[in-house]
DNA sequence: GCCTAGATGATAATTATTACCATCCGATAC
DNA sequence: GTATCGGATGGTAATAATTATCATCTAGGC
């Protein structure tokens, strides 16, 4: 199969230079720089929309009909892996319902998807005096602060450490 | 079928109060008072890891072994309409990807749910002097401003206006 | 108690995502 | 350039979460 590079197009001086950035990125992180992967990241970086998998498809799919859906998520997850992309919605495998009220935000556990309630005081103030929300208008807001929570934090050095040994036979 | 309330067991002044004004909340919002709506929300206000809708479900079916999953699920969607309850993962239903690497914010349209990139300086420090996080090591964090896009709000008090005419014939 | 709109339970359908596996190909060593 | 091999891909089945459908039931107003 032979992918080419999408249409120059109107891509910004950032894209370009993520570009040219990607394959050593790839390499860097142990993965081959395919011709699905430049086109997943290339359309990826001229959305600006915060796109879901189906709709890089369908981009995608345009100049590059062959694609599968399937290479198409797993490419995106490889790409949060290595950095070169973030998931904007870090909890929607499933709905998660608060009963809580009073205006509160949340810390998250990457691992376990554990949460948890913080208050945090003084955001309104910097968010009214910063924001500008050109077309919107804002209803309310809240912040999710990523975070490891102890056990998960345990665990996952417990998982190194054996990792190292399993490495080491 | 019948249900009575769970257990009182270490509710908080909070949820008891809450449950006090549920009946009333919901004949507000049209609702009929339900034996099953009155579980659910007992159930949630007694949770505090924020959970989804299987959790709830299996929490409620312990007492109440007839109650349907899609009943759960319908029960949460409509305590979020009336504002008895909040949905923590807005955006839940599919992933979404953005290859912004640069540190910023969002704000999403609750209705057609676009999302745009917002700059917000000063959270870091708003966040370090405010968030006791006690047992989660924080690794980044992001804040998403709910809104109503211009063209959403066009729409929807056309709909409304649509709404009104119906009403009256 | 009776009636009706709305609520529920049971289950089918839909949607997003992941798993699986045969085949392919990028990267490295020759 | 060729051979080799482990990871990558395409096609598709499987899974998981949620929603739709519809017959039945019931809360709330009379």
């Amino acid at each position: 199969m032979e992918l080419q590079i999408i249409s120059e197009g109107r891509r910004g001086a950032y894209a370009k230079r993520r570009m040219a950035e990607f394959a050593d990125r790839c390499r860097q992180g142990g993965l081959a720089v395919t011709p699905q992967r430049l086109a997943i990241i290339e359309a990826l970086l001229a959305a600006t929309d915060h796109p879901r998998a189906e709709t890089i498809f369908a981009a995608v799919r345009k100049l590059h009909p062959h694609i599968s859906l399937a290479t198409v998520h797993r490419t995106l997850e490889t790409l949060c892996q290595i950095g070169e992309a973030r998931k904007v919605t870090m909890l929607h495998d499933s709905a998660r319902y608060d009963g809580n009220l009073a205006p509160h935000h949340h810390v998250v556990c990457v691992r376990c998807r554990r949460i948890r309630d913080v208050e945090i005081s003084g955001l309104e103030r910097v968010i009214d005096s910063n924001a500008e929300l050109k077309g919107f208008r804002p209803l309310g807001w809240s912040l999710e602060i990523q975070a490891l929570c102890d056990s998960c934090r345990k665990e996952a050095s417990d998982a190194r450490r054996r990792g190292r040994r399993q490495a080491l036979k």
